[in-house]
DNA sequence: AACTTACGGTACCACTCGGTACCGTAAGGT
DNA sequence: ACCTTACGGTACCGAGTGGTACCGTAAGTT
């Protein structure tokens, strides 16, 4: 009998190194960072990854479903901050775009070009790195729509998008990170009266 | 003698077709939105244009600079509209980025992936396609400021960002385009509130 | 008519890359 | 000990690509 322990397959021979397996996880996207998907090489992201290629192909069958694990593995976390202020939370939250792990976004952006025609791949990039901060966002704001210091009727679904698409565009266009002065001046001057906004209807028609 | 015109090389031989440059540009903008920068070759671009490779390398010296013109040409162009009324302006101008046209954004977007370390080609692409529309917006807005309808000391500089980020990430990260309905709502629950908006400084520190 | 250059087309070269096959060896289970 | 599978490494193949060279012909100028 010699229950294999929950799995189907009674594992046998040498077992798989998995810190190689996040070696090469981790050498794709440092790599399709640096240099772009069709400048990225198998065989360079097996050196980088102190391998072969025979290691890298027993695992994906192909270069496209590594990098779509790569990206998958990738999935950025994103702290919600819970201050009792819609306000400090707000500016809390932005100093995720601010700060560094670029990294994510520009993996974004490189990919998004070939992606164009591939949609698994696109799909996988976006549920990466595109909707967890505005999920953590969608929390902030729902918790002040709570206390009452939001009007529910605010159009949440808009606003949760304003600041991720600026810092994307910014960071693909123009190589940088959205700046901290441009990102508080978003918050105050537009997230904030958006939200604070009575909608009453705008005369309409 | 024979003044040569007004140029200085004396023009001999039979001349180059004009049609035929243009030709294999919109040749190299459409393959490349198509299939991507690495995925278009410059054989299908002159089959294309019904012409040989020969005829384009006649023309420019590598593939780079040829993209780099393709989009040069490209140069969209914005009407700015003037209906005397911030708020119409606006929903006129955001029309721009709710109806097709979105070869541009798409060749913007195919283009970065690559040219994330081509700063010529990423310099084109954002000059031709990301700048006219937030060029036009200012103007809008700064007729605006002139009616005494904006406060002079709005965020325009960011506000001006913010559908031209959302449209283009929409449009990368989902492959289509702005909806008319969020469209409308972003002018009247964001922009609009935003420019309304009386900084009198935010509670500071 | 003579000349010059562009034209559409093809053949070719040097090179790169994804993917496969195969080494001898290492690391586990039985 | 024996078996099985992964390991790092290399050699190789087939396909595709950017770019060059060279056709015979067309379209202009002098």
């Amino acid at each position: 009998m010699s229950p294999p322990s929950s799995d189907a397959a009674a594992p046998t021979g040498r077992p798989r190194d998995p810190a190689l397996e996040q070696a090469i996880l981790d050498a794709t996207v440092d790599l399709i960072v640096r240099r772009g998907m069709a400048g990225t090489t198998v065989a360079e992201i097996a050196r980088q990854a102190g391998t072969g290629k025979a290691a890298v192909y027993r695992r994906w069958p192909t270069k496209t479903a590594l990098v779509v694990a790569a990206v998958r593995a990738l999935q950025a976390e994103v702290t919600v901050p819970d201050n009792g202020s819609l306000r400090e939370d707000l500016h809390d939250w932005v100093r995720h775009f601010t700060s560094g792990d670029e990294k994510a976004a520009v993996l974004l952006a490189t990919l998004l070009g070939e992606a164009s025609r591939d949609t698994e791949l696109r799909e996988a990039a976006a549920a990466a790195i595109g909707r967890p901060p505005a999920a953590a966002l969608r929390a902030v704001i729902g918790r002040a729509v709570e206390r009452g210091e939001v009007d529910p009727a605010a159009p949440v679904d808009v606003v949760v998008e304003i600041i991720p698409s600026i810092a994307f565009r910014r960071l693909v266009t123009e190589g940088r990170t959205l700046d901290p002065v441009t990102a508080a001046a978003l918050v105050d001057q537009v997230l904030l009266p958006a939200l604070r906004h009575h909608p009453g209807r705008p005369p309409a028609r």
